[in-house]
DNA sequence: ATGAAAGCGCTAACAT
DNA sequence: ATGTTAGCGCTTTCAT
């Protein structure tokens, strides 16, 4: 009788009203949703809550434009904490999940699919039975490297994550083929793997202290950017540096950090968009879409080559 | 029969664990949580997603240590949005709600408050009836007065956030005090207000053309750091500065940023420890919780005044 | 137009 | 040790 119906009486109607700002009554969701058998939410899992997270903003806004709510959880980039948040969101009965996935094995996900749960995976793909959204490594460690060469370099290092992780696999990969496509070496040159300092440290000392040595970088996501001009300390504006993806203060650096930027926007609307499509229609094919990525030039991708100023 | 419990016989137990991974059964949480009567989760409600939340994180790893489950929900900066989280996190029946206060009125959580609904409110203050975890803003504005005027500043800028906001207001009025307790004069020295280019423009215009100009700075939070620092581009190391807000990047930059630091993991914990503390007794006095700051010396805040090297 | 009853999926208290 | 039942708070259907 709370839902606004039309066929009630006003005199009971305003008697309802009454009651229900006397008591301050609020429905209770859960009971609501058990009845009703939706739950008008969708879950998100991400990897971190302490580094910003612009795709989960733009999940957020595009949930509540569809009238949903969104619950989010963080997996602290840990396996078992992502099959206890998607396992909890299934638990809760949401209406979808996206989620970003962790390690290479999602088959706990497989009884969730079965039972018609919509599960969109962004960044990493999470196995052929799930639509994700990607955005495009190798075209953008193309454009990383084809600006790199354009200002001169022609001996370029990488330096990024671990390959068993996905992200990393691609942008290395990629980077291999840029150099083979055209004609370089790799000697000294590709420097996947953990991003600690002192990994970071010996590639640097391995890519910069070769006896070509490196005069231009490629790092393969924000922290590894970070690590290496952290590392470079003042020495950062003698070699040339595009980072994968793009970081709020890239800009204050100097020289600017030059990046491949992500797009969150499309990122975030594409995975709620497959998800709803996907709730909609169940039994259509499985989509990986790719998102574009772009270069901002902010200087350090620029720098002529050190002895050819 | 399916919780584990002691009197189960272990042919119908084997039986029903059958059953069980034979058709994938995942207890419906909601049917749970109604009939049991509680929700073992907690809602908490921040002001942004898009920027790293280290206080975000610090609550989900406490929730979890308290064995519970985190939703988590973003208010984007804005009353209305938290006045929707905070409401649908009450409608879920969470058992208890952290949240950062955005506007002054907080007033619709009475209702909550007297159902018996456990909040807390962390950075800012959401009204006397309301625990709250704040950082000691009046002694980081001082540490970092003390700071400038150790390094012979004499003429020190504040440039921060709008005073109606709690933070900012707090800080200005501890700047005012600083000032006024070292005998210095106020003229043309503080700048509370939005954090947009053309105002933090005007500001610095007016500290640093005055006739007795600032040679030293303190922002007000991370956004008027960032601002202040792109505004001043190579001049950034003429002028001495310190910001109220740690950022990620703060000790990358040239020179690095001296800080006042909050401690997000304090405030976390804390927050999380008065919310289960007020759940047990409902009927504790309400605390304030105060929370240090430290200063983190990088360089900027260490320079001399121009004209005394 | 209003009231009564059934049932969403579960757990707890009962009866066997 | 196992089976049955009532009821958490709601919505929907069916009777009045």
């Amino acid at each position: 009788v709370v839902n606004e119906d039309p066929k009630v009486g006003p005199d009971l109607a305003s008697r309802v009203r009454a009651a229900i700002s006397a008591l301050d009554y609020q429905p209770d969701e859960r009971a609501q949703q058990l009845r009703r058998g939706t739950s008008r939410t969708i879950g998100a899992a991400v990897r971190s809550f302490s580094e910003g997270h612009p795709v989960l903003r733009e999940i957020e806004l595009a949930t509540r434009a569809a009238k949903l709510t969104l619950l989010a959880m963080s997996t602290e980039d840990d396996e078992q904490r992502e099959r206890e948040a998607v396992l909890s969101m299934g638990r809760r009965r949401v209406d979808g999940i996206v989620f970003e996935p962790i390690g290479r094995n999602h088959d706990y996900l497989l009884p969730e699919i079965e039972a018609g749960m919509p599960i969109v995976a962004f960044d990493r793909p999470a196995g052929l039975y799930i639509d994700c959204v990607l955005s495009d490594n190798a075209a953008g460690i193309g454009i990383a490297y084809r600006q790199l060469s354009l200002h001169g370099h022609r001996r370029i290092a990488y330096i990024g994550d671990d390959e068993r992780i996905f992200t990393g696999g691609e942008r290395a990969g990629a980077f291999r083929a840029s150099v083979a496509a055209n004609g370089g070496s790799l000697d000294g040159m590709v420097h996947p793997g953990p991003i600690d300092s002192r990994r970071i440290a010996a590639a640097l000392d391995k890519a910069l202290g070769h006896e070509t040595p490196a005069t231009a970088i490629i790092t393969g996501n924000a922290a590894a950017s970070v690590e290496v001009i952290r590392q470079l300390g003042a020495e950062s504006g003698r070699v040339a540096m595009i980072g994968f993806d793009d970081f709020p203060l890239a800009e204050l650096l100097r020289p600017g950090l030059t990046v491949v930027a992500q797009d969150p926007a499309t990122i975030g609307r594409t995975a709620i968009d497959l998800l709803i499509a996907r709730a909609a229609d169940p039994k259509r094919p499985i989509q990986s879409m790719i998102v574009p990525v772009r270069l901002i030039e902010r200087g350090s991708g620029e720098l002529q080559p050190i002895g050819r100023t």
